[in-house]
DNA sequence: CGTACAATTGAGTGAGTTCAAGTGGGGTGG
DNA sequence: CCACCCCACTTGAACTCACTCAATTGTACG
């Protein structure tokens, strides 16, 4: 109970150290004058597995930028039905939303999936950072496009996609962020902390027809889980599959 | 062939008068000074239906406020498969998105879904004029929560609702849009002319089943569709199946 | 060693699909 | 004015993907 340990991973003092920031929404800056993003940091954040950190519906006034661990983004009615719409990997900035509609409510709670270091920013601070400059503009507008962009995705793939497809498409998207982040090995094999539970509530699914869908997969060869962690072992084949079912 | 008759309902020469500009996405300017908007004004077009506005990827510099008919975005694959995204009826912005990400490609295709008449702007106009007041900036900033709101919305129907329940709250969304439009008889009918088909591609259903499924919400005396025309006979029984099925 | 949670497996069911055929109205050409 | 056609809607029957319920195994942790 006492001092519960968490397994974090704290990031450098410094943004211009952070191997993380290269890739967060404040990038431009950082690349410009680190230490201006290290002055508006309000703090460095260890949080454990399982915490909400933003409430559907409440404004916020302050959000988090993850160095370490995972977090989802999801809806949940009062029956219980709950909708996955995103996983958040190190880098991503927790309603990134926020930004775009200061003193607007969030349309989804956001919850940490493992245990989690992140470094927590006024929102206000944030809003003046990211309309600050033209690249930082550019910047957002990129990172809200791509949003869009895989939402869209996202809907199609529920409405026109099998459970195969969806899951290859689920964990392309992933790996293909993580691999941005450097965060792919060699071997196509990354860290996968997800249960069962929270993948069929992103596609859509039951857990148990996840299971078996991952297990089909398995026995195929395309890639397989083991301690979180996910390894593609048929790209290709992979590939295919997120294309064409 | 020649000539083909439009069935269209032009827009009156002055936004002050449009009874469509006051919901449109730049209705405080209208409020404060019509004559701006209708000098932004590049053309009234008259576009037949199952017409192309815009083409998924390009990017365009062009965008309509529709005055009268209805339209959807889409995505379409190689193979077939459609998602409708969204019906776009009178009063909102084809392409909206455009105004966000100027010079990113459209994430979506628009086509006429009827005859259509709308008011074109060229995309630098529009993005300098809902940026150019605090009031337009907090309409804009509304506008972009919602349609993020109503994209979560649609996701979790299509992950966690059956094709009751999809078809029940498509129905709910798209009276409550054209009520706030004026747009809704006393006896709560309104134009609707997507076909099954349309409404199939929207929720992720087949036609057949949206067939089966329109056919016994009528025989429970919920709704029904006759000549492009919906009525909401019970709206009780309808509120109820979009939220709990 | 016991508890608790996640993954796995089996059997039966059902919501939604597929294929195929039939209906009905509105427009067009003869 | 009628015949024809086209398109959207409708219906039937067989099928299947994915769900439900329920039990079992594996694993991490105290």
């Amino acid at each position: 109970m006492g001092g519960l340990a968490l397994k974090i991973d704290r990031p450098p003092l410094s943004c211009g150290e952070c191997r993380i920031a290269r890739f967060a929404i404040y990038r431009p800056t950082v690349a410009d004058s680190p230490q201006k993003v290290c002055h508006l940091r309000k703090e460095v954040r260890a949080t454990p597995a399982g915490r909400t950190l933003v409430r559907e519906g409440e404004v916020p006034d302050f959000l988090y930028v993850l160095y370490s661990g995972w977090a989802i983004c999801y809806r949940q009615r009062g029956d219980g039905r709950r909708h996955i719409a995103s996983f958040l990997v190190p880098g991503d900035t927790v309603l990134l939303e926020a930004v775009c509609f200061p003193n607007l409510p969030a349309p989804f709670s956001v919850k940490t999936l493992t245990d989690v270091s992140s470094c927590g920013f006024a929102t206000n601070d944030m809003v003046e950072l990211v309309h600050g400059s033209v690249s930082q503009r550019q910047e957002l507008a990129r990172a809200r496009h791509q949003l869009l962009n895989f939402m869209h995705g996202r809907l199609f793939d529920l409405g026109r996609r099998s459970a195969r497809g969806r899951l290859a498409q689920l964990v392309l998207d992933i790996r293909d962020r993580l691999a941005v982040r450097e965060m792919v090995a060699a071997d196509n094999s990354f860290a996968f902390p997800p249960r069962q539970e929270h993948l069929a509530d992103a596609l859509g699914l039951t857990t148990v027809y996840v299971n078996r869908t991952l297990g089909q997969l398995r026995r195929e060869g395309v890639f397989s889980i083991e301690q979180e962690r996910l390894t593609i072992q048929d790209e290709h084949a992979l590939q295919r599959i997120a294309q064409e079912e």
